[in-house]
RNA sequence: GGGCGCGUAGCUCAGACGGUAGAGCAUCUGCCUUUUAAGCAGAGGGUCCCGGGUUCGAGUCCCGGCGCGCUCACCA
C-alpha cells in the first residue's frame, strides 16, 4: 500500500474514534473569540506577570502545523489567517476526553481551542489549552515542516497546499486583492461607474490578439471570449455614462510566458472631454496612489531594479529610440529618419548591422509597424523607471485618435512601462465614424496579408460612433503585472492563483488510448 | 514552436565506473507534564515520470514521449 493510502487509513480509522468518544465527525460550527493575527497584535507585547494576573480567556480555531508531543503534555502550533500560534496541551489541565482528542489530533488537522494565554519558560506567548475540539480531520499528510512545498508545478496545481504552507504566498494574494481596491477606490473617488460588458462576444475586438471560440448551443452560434471590454465601454460613453471602468478578465489565445496567461485580469476605464494629456497626468496620480495603499511607500523593487511609483519620466516613442540607441550602430538616428520605409528600413539595417540578436523585420510591413518593433528592439529593456512612452505610429493603432497638428502617420497613444513591464496603454479615443470606419478596413487589409490578430469590422461599434461619442480618453491597465512588481514577482503564475496549466494525464494506460496525440 | 535544465518515498533531497534503492522530515510503536526543525529507541513506506533499446544486469547509458521551470520567438 502506498504511503499516503496507509495514512489516508490510518486518519478515518482516528475520524471514527474521535466519533466513538461522542464528537461528530466533521462539526457543523465554531465561534473562535478571536484571531490569531489579533492575539499576536494585542498581547504580542504583554509580560508574563501581566498575563498570568489577567487569565485571558481565548477561544481560537486555525490549522494544526507541528506538533512536540511529551507523552502526557504537547505544544502545537496552530495557523490562521498565515499567523502561528503555540498551544500547551497538559493532561493535568483539561478533561480526560479532551486529551484523548489531543491524541487523536494529526498535523494538518484545524482544531478549535479554548484556554487562556500565558508565556512559557522561554517567553512565548502560547494559550494554555482548557479544551480541544477536532473541527476537520486532515486525510493527507502535509508537506515537510522545514522545507515546505517547493515545487513549482505542484504549488501551481494545489495551490489549496501551497497557501497554508507558504505564509509569503498567501500575502502576494492579499496584496493582490488591495491592488484592485486601490483602483477601485481611486476610480470611485472620480465619479466612475463600474460595469460588466460581455466576455462572451460575437465578435471581438479592442485589441490586437487571437480569441478562444466557444459555442453556443441554443442559439447555435459560435461566440469568442473577449480579448478585451473595450468597444462595448465605449458604447456606454455613447450612452451618457461619461466615466465608466471594468476590471475583469480578458482571454487571448496565445503563448504562456512569465508575463502572459491566457486570462489575465485588466482594468479599462473610459473618461469622456478628456484625451491623452489628462490621461497622463491621471496615471502618475494613480499609480502612485495604489502604490502607497498597497505598500504604503510608492518606492517598489522588481527583479533586482528599484524604482519610484511617483517618479515619471515621459519619452516619445522616437525619442526613445534616440535615446536608447546603441553606440555600436551610430550615428544615432534623427527624427527625419522616421518619414518612410525605405528610411525606417535603413534603420533596422543598421541596428541589425551592430547588435545581437537581430531584430525581426518584414519589408512589406507598414514603416510604424516596423518602427514599434524597433523601439522594441532598441529601447523597451530600459524602461524601468515608470514611463509614459508617448505617440504610437497609426499602423498599430486602429482606435486612437490622430496626433493634432501633425502628419498623419502618427496617433495620441500612449503606453506605461515599469521595471521593464508594460502595464498600460492609452490613447485619446478615436469618434469618428467615418475615420473609424476606413481603420477597420485597412485592418482587413493587413488580416487579408496574413495577421491573423488585426481587427475585424465592428459595424454595430461604428453605429454607435454614428450617433456621437464625446471626445474621450480610455485606458487599459493590466492588474496582473501591477501586481507583480508591487510584490516583486517574477512570474505571473505567482500572481494568479490557480494559472493554466497543461492537465495531468489520465492516471491509466486504458484511458490514455484513443487521446489523439 | 526553438534552446537549456529538472522529474527517485507523502514532502525536501542524495544516489562515482551500470552490480539487490538511501537520508532527513512526516507516519506507526514504546519512553517522555514548558517544547521551539523537541529528544531517545525501534518499525513500516518506492510504477526511480512513461514506453522502447543496449547489456548477464539499467534509477544510472541510448532513442522516443509526457510534465514542469528558465529562456528566445509571439503577445499585454
Amino acid at each position: 500500500m502506498a504511503l499516503d493510502e496507509r495514512i489516508y487509513q490510518q486518519r478515518r480509522e482516528k475520524l471514527a474514534a474521535i466519533e466513538a468518544l461522542g464528537q461528530p465527525a466533521y462539526p457543523y460550527r465554531y465561534q473562535p473569540s478571536i484571531s490569531i493575527p489579533e492575539i499576536l497584535q494585542q498581547y504580542g507585547a504583554r509580560p508574563a506577570e501581566e498575563l498570568e494576573r489577567e487569565r485571558i480567556s481565548v477561544v481560537i480555531a486555525g490549522r494544526v502545523m507541528a506538533i512536540r508531543a511529551m507523552g502526557k503534555a504537547a505544544f502545537m502550533q496552530v495557523q490562521q489567517h498565515g499567523r502561528q500560534l503555540q498551544i500547551y496541551v497538559k493532561k493535568d489541565a483539561i478533561s480526560d476526553a479532551a486529551f484523548e482528542r489531543y491524541r487523536l489530533t494529526d498535523i494538518g488537522d484545524l482544531i478549535g481551542v479554548r484556554g487562556y494565554l500565558f508565556r512559557t519558560r522561554t517567553g512565548e506567548l502560547s494559550v494554555h489549552a482548557d479544551d480541544l475540539t477536532i473541527l476537520t480531520k486532515a486525510l493527507l499528510p502535509l508537506p515537510e515542516k522545514w522545507h515546505g512545498l517547493t515545487d513549482v508545478e505542484l504549488r501551481y496545481r494545489q495551490r489549496y497546499v501551497d497557501l497554508f504552507m507558504n505564509p509569503e504566498v498567501r500575502e502576494v494574494f492579499v496584496k493582490r486583492s488591495r491592488v484592485v481596491q486601490a483602483f477601485r477606490r481611486f476610480l470611485d473617488g472620480r465619479g466612475y461607474v463600474e460595469v460588466e460588458t460581455p466576455m462572451l462576444q460575437p465578435l471581438y475586438g479592442g485589441a490586437t490578439a487571437r480569441p478562444f471560440i466557444t459555442h453556443h448551443n441554443t442559439l447555435d452560434i459560435d461566440l469568442y471570449l473577449r480579448i478585451a471590454p473595450e468597444l462595448y465601454l465605449k458604447r456606454l460613453v455613447v450612452g451618457g455614462l461619461e466615466r465608466v471602468y471594468e476590471i475583469n478578465r480578458n482571454f487571448r489565445n496565445e503563448g504562456i510566458s512569465t508575463q502572459h496567461n491566457p486570462e489575465f485580469t485588466m482594468l479599462e476605464f473610459y473618461q469622456a472631454y478628456a484625451d491623452y494629456h489628462d490621461l497622463m497626468e491621471l496615471t502618475e496620480q494613480m499609480f502612485a496612489f495604489v502604490a502607497q495603499e498597497v505598500n504604503g511607500t510608492t518606492r517598489a523593487s522588481f527583479d533586482g531594479k528599484d524604482f519610484d511609483f511617483a517618479d515619471w519620466q515621459r519619452l516619445s516613442m522616437r525619442e526613445a529610440i534616440l535615446k536608447y540607441w546603441p553606440e555600436a550602430a551610430a550615428p544615432k538616428p534623427e527624427l527625419a529618419d522616421f518619414a518612410d520605409s525605405a528610411r525606417v528600413g535603413a534603420l533596422v539595417r543598421r541596428f541589425n548591422s551592430a547588435h545581437s540578436p537581430h531584430m525581426p523585420y518584414d519589408p512589406n510591413a507598414p514603416a510604424g509597424k516596423t518602427i514599434a518593433d524597433l523601439f522594441e528592439a532598441v529601447a523597451e529593456e530600459h524602461l524601468i523607471q515608470p514611463t509614459i512612452l508617448y505617440d504610437f505610429p497609426l499602423a498599430i493603432s486602429p482606435l486612437s485618435k490622430n496626433k493634432r497638428g501633425e502628419e498623419d502617420q502618427w496617433v495620441e497613444r500612449f503606453e506605461v512601462f515599469i521595471g521593464g513591464l508594460e502595464v498600460g496603454n492609452a490613447f485619446s479615443e478615436l469618434n469618428d465614424p467615418e475615420e473609424q470606419r476606413r481603420r477597420f478596413e485597412q485592418q482587413l487589409r493587413e488580416r487579408e496579408r496574413g495577421d491573423a490578430e488585426a481587427h475585424q469590422m465592428d459595424e454595430d461599434y461604428i453605429r454607435a460612433l454614428s450617433y456621437g461619442m464625446p471626445p474621450a480618453g480610455g485606458m487599459g491597465v493590466g492588474i496582473d503585472r501591477t501586481t507583480m512588481l508591487l510584490t516583486d514577482s517574477r512570474s505571473i503564475r505567482d500572481v494568479i492563483l490557480f494559472p493554466l496549466l497543461r492537465p495531468q494525464k489520465p492516471a491509466t494506460a486504458e484511458e490514455a488510448d484513443g487521446q489523439p496525440e
